[in-house]
This record gives structure tokens, C-alpha cells and sequence, in this order.
DNA sequence: CTAATTCTGTAACGAACAGTCAAGAAAAGG
DNA sequence: CCTTTTCTTGACTGTTCGTTACAGAATTAG
């Protein structure tokens, strides 16, 4: 019936998830998202409103890309313990390997925008929630909280998890970093 | 010999930091910085060179006034355990206190500006190795380490401050935050 | 008082900002 | 073929950005 869209949607929020990821949203222009996405400025705001409407775009496949398959991995590992100590070396794998020392795009949405956009923060918080939840289930069931409420315990490894991010941002060294994935890992029975 | 400066310079930084807590370096604008400050563009320009200036200023005056008393109180606290304890319930009655969800200036200067500006970086880092000597110190004279090094657990401790005025910008809320410290607190001896 | 110096306030700079719009190009229905 | 619909392109909007320049006010030395 019409023209069919040229470029590809998922890879233009790809690009501009991983240019917010850089430079934030107030430190991106659209002039940078154009270069990044190679879509033109008007084709953006056709197909995303505005430049927040993009940033969600991006936050979402954030989510989808690194939240829920985690989640997934959450809830049918069963050797509890080497699994989040696994997905806790894992996460300094990724900071390491990454190189660049952004933090990701949770931390650096959490920090820059969820406390001036309700949009942002509900995603944020719905998300945390969610690995919360997958946390927690894992630990109840395993009888991981040494007596604590589990949901406690599963709180406090998403802290470390954000914390670790925002350490990796002054200094990614991989050492130091383990070493702190191993003393939170300490808290569990 | 010449006029003397009208504004007091200590108030205006106190301003500035205050508005870079909260909108960040990209999102705070130098007109919103004319009129935190109550000081005119170019006397701005005049005291602090430019925009980066201002937010050194802000991030040193930060340290002097949040990290270095911290530092003071770990030298000569010596109940070990409990002045940890008693400083990560403080991290929380600050977070809950101040009621806005904006993370600490380091926080936020370490993910948004660390990665751009290598003054940012050194200066974001210097005040955390300060900081994880401090702790590293206290805990390695009273052997709260488990065994471990104490470096590592200094640096598991700077990592939960962290992580918690992250988790502070999505869900500010006085019990969890106090459930988290109470967990992280569980890795010392 | 005058001269020298340094601050203050404001106007202005070019560049970059987010967002809009109209005209052309491409696809599908008839 | 032509019409209709939608996407793309690029120029353009007015605004705001960080920074500079300059005139005038205030202060001190001589």
C-alpha cells in the first residue's frame, strides 16, 4: 500500500543505545544519532517522536538484549551459588572486555535520567524489580540468605552489580574486580 | 590594588555542585549556573576559566566536604565493625534525608563525566583509593577480613556505597537500603 | 585627586541544539 | 499507466549553547 521502511529498526536502536551508552542522553545530539544510526533526522522522528522516545527505545532493548536473558538463566540454573557467582564474573568479563569505561546503560540511565523522567525511571525500576524477583527465587528455594530475607540478599547483589559498574567507570581492572565479586559472594551461605 | 571580589567564591561552588548533582555536567547549562551561583557570566568565566572549571570546583569541594571527613572518622574510630556499620547507615539517613533521587556527585561525575575527562578520572580516583585505604586500614588492624585481603573487602565496601546511591536514584527507600547495608555488612569478620 | 587594576553586567559571537516541514522518491492498488 | 500512501532527504525554524569582549563601577596606591 505504501513505501516500505528502508533502514532497519532494530539496528538503529541498537546504534543509538550504544551512543547514549557513551555520551548519556543530554550528551548526545541528534546530529550524533543520525551519524551513528545513518538514519536521517526526520525518518528518526517519524519513527520515534522525539529524542526521549528514542532513549526508550534504546532502554528497552537494553532490557531485552541483557536483562531478561539473565532472568531466564536465573530461573532454570540450579546449582545456585556457582551460578551467581558465575553471572557475577561474567558481568567483569563484560566490563573488561568492553574496554571503554561507560558504565551500561541501566547504571547510566538510573543516575542521569530516571530522576527527571517517570518514563525512564518506571522501566528502570520494573527491571531491577524483575532481576530481583529471579534473585530472590533463586536464593529462597536454595536456602542461600543464611536467615535472611531473601529478598534482602537479592537486593544486595543488585547493588554490587550497579556498584561494580560505577567502579569499572574510574578504574576497569579486572582484578579488582573479581576480587569484589568474590568477598559479595561471601554474604551467601 | 584593585577591587575586590564581590561574591564569595566558597558559596558559589556550594551552589554550582549542587546543580551538577542534579542535572549533571551536559544537563546543567551556564545560564542555570548564573542563576544557582547569583553570579554573573563573566565573573563566572573570570574566577574558573569555563564550564570544566567550575566543575572541578565542585567536585573538589565535594571531596573536602563528604570524603575527607570519612576519611578522618575511619583513622580514628576504633570499634571497627560498628563505625562501618554506623557509616553505611549514615550513607542511607543522607540518601533519605536529602529525599531528591539524584546520586552523589562522585557517582554521577564517575559515570557520566569520568569516561571524557581525564581530570574527572583522576580526581574521582584518588578519592576512592583514599577512601578504600582508610577502610583498608581499619579492617586489616582489626582483622575484619575473613582471611581475605583487606584491600579487597576495602574496595567491596566502596562498591556497596556506590551501588547504593544507585539504587537510591530508582528506589529511595529507607528500608531496603538499610536491609542491603545490613547484607553487605555480613562479609566483614 | 589621579592612575592603575580588577571586578561586574551585558551584549554579542558563531556554533550547535531539538524539532519541523515540504518536496521528491519508492512502493502497492487499481 | 496513474493514484495513493508512506518513507527519505535536506533545508530551515527559533532557541539555546559555551565563550568572548567591552564598557563601567569599585577599590587601592601614590
Amino acid at each position: 500500500m505504501a513505501r516500505i521502511r528502508e533502514f532497519d529498526t532494530e539496528a538503529a536502536v541498537e546504534a543509538a543505545m550504544w551512543a547514549f551508552r557513551r555520551t548519556g542522553f543530554e550528551g548526545t545530539s541528534i546530529q550524533d544519532l543520525v551519524e551513528a544510526t545513518g538514519v536521517g533526522r526526520g525518518s528518526l522522528y517519524a519513527a520515534f517522536g522525539n529524542k526521549e522516545g528514542l532513549y526508550l527505545a534504546a532502554v528497552d532493548r537494553y532490557r531485552d538484549k541483557y536483562a531478561l536473558p539473565l532472568i531466564e538463566e536465573l530461573r532454570y540454573g540450579l546449582p545456585a551459588r556457582e551460578l551467581i557467582h558465575g553471572i557475577l564474573l561474567d558481568v567483569v568479563d563484560e566490563i573488561v572486555a568492553d574496554g571503554s569505561r561507560h558504565a551500561c546503560l541501566m547504571v547510566s540511565a538510573a543516575v542521569e535520567r530516571a530522576p527527571h523522567d517517570p518514563e525512564v525511571r518506571v522501566r528502570i525500576r520494573a527491571t531491577t524489580a524483575s532481576l530481583e524477583d529471579a534473585f530472590a527465587d533463586l536464593i529462597g528455594e536454595q536456602g542461600l540468605a543464611r536467615g535472611r530475607d531473601p529478598r534482602d540478599v537479592a537486593r544486595f547483589l543488585m547493588t554490587t552489580i550497579h556498584g561494580m559498574r560505577v567502579t569499572a567507570a574510574i578504574t576497569p581492572d579486572r582484578a579488582a574486580l573479581t576480587a569484589i565479586a568474590e568477598v559479595a559472594l561471601g554474604c551467601l551461605a
